[in-house]
DNA sequence: TAGGCCATCTGGTCCT
DNA sequence: AGGACCAGATGGCCTA
């Protein structure tokens, strides 16, 4: 049903850019009209420039403001596997230097030239030094079009590995920076947790890495500790960035903060979710996309626990009957949630593995976070536990597979 | 309609 | 000379 790609989740036609783009302007119009009391460039039907604006993930074109020829590069985007594959933009009018330089002969004389300098200056006509400067403001425009672009792929990467929800609005640049600000201080703080179990300081049957078992459970121990990731301590002044807040996302609860507490359980603001946590049990997470709801093993029933199964093929298995996977549309938003949830994994592999594999690919994010079945496909015991530590608390029947504590009324 | 966000152009500065 | 970087200016698009 869905992709099991991360990618598929962060589509490249709605998240390159926005609508709005600038580029539907041209250079060629402040040129075509030099007289204008304007510098900037008047709109301009796209439909005269040839090429389509609109970038799409399969062709990889970036989107043109001249038609190719006046290009002198390839213009071709790179495809970006990780950060030490990634180079600046070809088609940036820079000229690059040949690397196979001709080597310089020392012994061979400078040129002299009748005046005696070195070079001969020509007189160039107004008309010449028009031109000249033109062509190297249209240049310098190109080259500062293609540095912003490059930033803003550089965001959107950046969007890609927060933990939100392609459905929802997307990030504005500031949102990015102060989320991703915010976010590396949770994650650091979920493997600070972790190093804490493996010190033997918190038992790990108060604190393991289960987000789902954890986070939204409610035991005081884990309220604490999800209150010590995502809300900043008294002694912490937050009223300036805010960043230890989440500022970059409504507040949304009376006291000014992402975290709130009632006599009925917790409210906790993360990004675009808020996952509440009730003391009897009815835990749900809610987003701008839906809501879903969380129920303790304990309170369900077999029945119940069957509608839990995961409805989703993963590794090319279709998981349970049809009438699951055409079941309900209830159902909470699994693709949402494992989104969210995934984000918590990451931090965890990071600590068994290379570091350059997930933050800066996040392509490669996907074989890790939705690889249900790996603890079936691989012997390696290591490997087992590794990826068996977030998933503990799961049981698989045969090629079918259950979550014990999971949603069981869900809408989207 | 005002304000936010964005892409783009532009000129200045620094550096190679 | 030319490239990178920066900040200001400007207009388009969208939303409350």
């Amino acid at each position: 049903m869905f992709g099991t790609d991360f990618e598929d989740y962060c589509d490249f036609n709605d998240s390159i850019c926005s609508n709005d783009s600038g580029f539907e302007r041209s250079y060629t119009d402040s040129l075509a009209t030099p007289t204008s009391a304007t510098s900037t460039p008047i709109k301009h039907d796209t439909i005269d420039l040839g090429v389509s604006l609109t970038p799409t993930k399969e062709d990889h074109v970036r989107r043109k403001l001249f038609p190719d020829e006046y290009y002198p590069f390839p213009t071709q985007v790179k495809e970006v596997k990780d950060f030490e594959d990634f180079q600046p933009l070809d088609n940036t009018s820079t000229p690059v230097k040949s690397k196979d330089k001709r080597t310089k002969d020392p012994n061979k004389p400078k040129r002299k030239y009748a005046n005696g300098k070195n070079r001969v200056t020509r007189c160039k006509s107004p008309t010449q030094i028009l031109r000249i400067k033109r062509n190297r403001r249209m240049k310098a425009n190109d080259r500062e079009r293609n540095r912003m672009h490059m930033l803003n792929e550089a965001l959107d990467r950046l969007r890609c590995v927060l933990p939100t929800f392609p459905e929802d609005t997307k990030l504005t640049k500031i949102e990015t920076l102060r989320f991703a600000h915010n976010y590396i201080f949770a994650l650091s703080q979920t493997l600070e947790s972790l190093d804490s179990i493996n010190s033997g300081q918190l038992p790990v049957g108060d604190f393991s890495f289960n987000y789902e078992k954890n986070y939204l459970a409610v035991d005081k121990v884990n309220k604490d500790a999800f209150r010590d990731i995502f809300v900043p301590s008294k002694n912490e002044d937050c009223s300036g960035d805010g960043y230890r807040n989440f500022q970059g996302f409504s507040k949304p609860f009376p006291n000014g903060s992402n975290f709130l507490q009632t006599s009925e359980g917790v409210l906790i603001n993360v990004g675009n979710v808020t996952v509440s946590v009730n003391n009897k049990g009815g835990n749900c997470i809610t987003s701008t996309t839906g809501t879903g709801f969380f129920t303790h093993p304990a309170s369900l029933g077999d029945d119940m626990i069957q509608k839990n199964c995961y409805n989703q093929t993963y590794n090319g298995y279709d998981s349970l009957d049809s009438t699951l996977q055409n079941g309900p549309k209830e159902y909470f938003n699994q693709k949402n949630y494992e989104i969210f949830k995934n984000a918590f994994e990451t931090a965890k592999n990071r600590k068994h593995s290379s570091t350059n594999d997930y933050m800066c690919n996040y392509s490669s994010i996907s074989n890790h976070s939705y690889n249900y079945n790996e603890k079936y496909s691989y012997a390696n015991e290591a490997y087992y536990s590794q990826s068996n530590l977030y998933y503990n608390d799961q049981r698989y029947v045969g090629r079918d597979f259950y979550r014990s504590q999971s949603i069981v009324n869900a809408q989207t």
